[in-house]
DNA sequence: ATATATCCCACCAAATATATAGGAATTATA
DNA sequence: TATAATTCCTATATATTTGGTGGGATATAT
């Protein structure tokens, strides 16, 4: 499962997507829009703004716009930087590494097929972009 | 991320796979030989045995065998029973469905992209059994 | 000035993950 | 039949994560 957290960060960045070309939006807007409560949204926009996703502009007439295109958005990127690790496990993480402390890794009989797994489901997962998601083109 | 639980359990089955046919275990040796808490073993080993997948003997010359073939011991169904769901949102669960609540499932956009991923992760997790894990026939 | 928005920090409650403790029930065998 | 060994069960403990909320500082347009 992803977290709410992710869901709502996509939902925001495809209600982004389907503006007009330099339009600003609220998070109030959002947060009514997609029904998500307004400070957690607050969080997770200026979050999205850290990661180079948005553009945020305070005060009156302010608001968040992309600033990455919706097609190079990809839902992997997201999914980490939002919620962490792909892998299954954290000693075959290729941005989260860490050791599994309790197995000797060299010899872990689990870790080839959780690589396997974790190879075929980056592919996936790099496939899906807010662009491929997006409801008006659908 | 499979849980601890989830690991343990792969661990525990891999090493009953790994046995003489008819041979039992102990709880305390396989927790000594794959460093896993005994007491926590214990309580997997008994969720192993509610889903059929372990057979427990009490007392003296005790222990637990496997009942189910390696081969037919998925990790999807492991992941399931030990997790809960594999579809990254709850409105797409196959086995665990429940609504978002806070969206309209009808016209969710992000929805049919969850369809595609569940799909094809399952695909590659019904893939990989302890049977295909066992480190001696690597 | 004022209204409006984002930004930032601290906090909080509930759920989940990861166990541990203590002892009851069962079984083989001396 | 006593004993030792093992599973089984319930309750409890602790840390972390999740999903928020509150208050107010900061920036901006008018």
């Amino acid at each position: 499962m992803i977290s709410k957290k992710c869901k709502y960060a996509i939902k925001a960045l495809l209600y982004l997507a389907e503006q007009q070309e330099d339009r600003s939006v609220f998070s109030s807007e959002i947060a009514e829009k997609e029904n998500i409560p307004k400070k957690f949204l607050e969080a997770i926009l200026r979050d999205l703004r850290n990661f180079q996703l948005v553009q945020s502009r305070r005060g009156a007439h302010g608001g968040y716009r992309l600033i990455k295109k919706p097609e190079d958005i990809t839902l992997v990127e997201l999914m980490r930087v939002m919620d962490g690790p792909i892998a299954l496990l954290p000693c075959v993480s290729l941005n989260y590494y860490h050791s599994c402390e309790e197995c000797d890794e060299a010899n872990c009989t689990i870790k080839p097929a959780f690589e396997a797994i974790r190879d075929q489901t980056l592919a996936i997962l790099k496939q899906t972009t807010i662009a491929s998601m997006r409801r008006d083109l659908l």
